[in-house]
DNA sequence: CTGACCGGTGCCGAAAATGCACCGCTTTTG
DNA sequence: CAAAAGCGGTGCATTTTCGGCACCGGTCAG
């Protein structure tokens, strides 16, 4: 590095014993080394050579500046090593903002997939309505948003968008259960639970509703789908969820049935970076597996 | 020094977030700055800045060269420091981050000694809140931080600590200036004001309360205890200080009295560094100055 | 004394850095 | 929708810096 140049010729220097011979080996005249040497110490403030009759030899000043050349050559090769694993994706971050829905099984799985190939990266991961998540992209706190129906699109770059079926989540005795696609005015008929409107799947819901006269009446609303899922075993009432944060074993005791689509549209699960901006390597690459994952689970 | 001259240029850009406000910020075109990235890129084999429609922004490498510029920047200074004291000038600068409680009367004090047996010596003193002490030390901001209970991450290095009672502050009117000693729940029965949560004295506090029923109900908040020291003189309100920072004359009208140290432990004023920095001379010397008077003031 | 070797300096040409004008692009503004 | 304003980046002429050459004064070995 260029800016190490002067240390370089002071460590000839002292090694060679006089200007001269270090001149030598560095390929240059002894006026020019001569003149390096003399404006590093006016600059520095402070004599760092003896001169003899022979020669020179650094001063106790010498031996401190040449302790701090080492230092600061040494912490440089540590930044660029550093550096260097961050470019070779062996090493980095990826900060994400995400949906609840992809809490629980997606995201973790994505994670560690990527994770076995790639140990040295870290990831962090941040919970997000689909508002939030999209001002932690523009403040530069999320490199990824993996958002459901997200709202503005403006600062808002799609990398992958796969669409995805509400569904409505019941115990198996609940009457709807029998039927393979459920029509969403049955499912106002039943007592039901909904997400808080900053939540995509309400606001969907309450979109597909506003041509008509039905209104949704929740009898419990909260910002936890996970706490939703966990209700419908304790009372006989409706959920929602999209299909990416459903996995209902049959011993858990319920059961999902997709919502008729030309009651409601499909929402569009989106993966987005902030528009323009460059990600870092180890994000790139991880949004990339993920671009692979979801074209798979669309499938 | 003119070979941390490109790290100098990239703080400027990392500042203004754009080469050319950075380029009017240092006097030079922008052009010429622009090259100078460019070239340091280059050089460094890597990219710092991420290249945005508005401007640039370090990258994670950045981050990572702005890290070792400081630490460099800080051993440069070190060293500098070290070659006065060899030349025999008792030359110098502290920089020093400490808690408020210090800034009235014992760090005036301690620095007036120090500087009239070395009056060569320079200070520069920051107040901060305990946890931006802390990130000074890190960032090489400040060579030593004076602070009441520090978070104590693991790069903080404890020179010393003494215990230090939190008192309470009234008008000697006030219903519990006859205690000698007052207990924590009847400051709570009487009006009382107290600093944000960002500060030791809030946190203590708190913490305290945190087994108990009780909790804190401020009728003022404040960040600075200057103002909270001449509240009191002009309601009858309790407010809450440690010795260190207290010197009440009978004119003031005020008086201070101890909470009982079963209700509230007393918590730890601590003189820190970052560790394993080595300080420059002059940093260290009042280093061990302030460690004596400290050692003074707690007998 | 002499020649070899040393650090240091004046001068001049080469090289590097800078300033200026301008490009292509995006965002903001009217 | 067009104009204006900002942004990073680039070609070119100019200025500044740096290196090479010749040379000086001093020390020292033989």
């Amino acid at each position: 590095m260029r800016h190490l140049l002067d240390f370089r010729f002071i460590e000839a220097v002292m090694r060679a014993g006089s200007i001269r011979k270090a001149a030598d080996d560095m390929n240059i005249t002894a006026s020019a080394l001569n003149r390096r040497i003399q404006r590093f110490e006016e600059e520095f403030g402070s004599q760092i050579f003896e001169r003899l009759p022979r020669g020179v030899r650094l001063n106790p000043a010498g031996e401190l500046i040449m302790q701090h050349y080492r230092s600061q050559q040494s912490d440089l090769r540590r930044v660029q090593s550093q550096v260097a694993d961050l470019a070779g994706e062996r090493r980095g971050h990826v900060s994400i903002a995400c949906s609840q829905a992809l809490s629980p099984y997606f995201l973790p799985a994505q994670i560690a997939d990527y994770r076995r190939s790639h140990p040295g990266v870290t990831f962090s991961v941040n919970i997000r309505d689909r508002a939030a998540a999209e001002a932690d992209l523009s403040s530069f706190r999320s490199d990824l948003a993996l958002v459901l129906e997200p709202i503005h699109l403006v600062d808002f770059e799609v990398l992958m968008a796969v669409p995805q079926v509400v569904h409505v989540v019941m115990r198996v005795d609940h009457p709807l259960a029998s039927q393979s696609e459920v029509r969403l005015r049955n499912c106002l008929d039943h007592p039901h639970i909904l997400p808080t409107s900053a939540y995509a799947v309400r606001h969907m819901i309450e979109a597909a509703l506003s041509g008509t006269s039905r209104r949704v009446n929740p009898v419990i609303e909260s910002d936890s789908f996970d706490f939703m899922r966990h209700y419908v075993e304790n009372e006989n009432v409706l959920a929602f969820q999209i299909p990416i944060g459903l996995r209902l074993p049959r011993e858990s005791g319920l059961v999902s049935r997709p919502i008729a689509t030309r009651d409601l549209p499909p929402g569009s699960l989106i993966l987005g970076q902030m528009r323009g901006r460059t990600l870092p390597i180890a994000s790139a690459k991880f949004a990339n597996a993920m671009i692979a994952a979801l074209q798979r689970f669309a499938d």
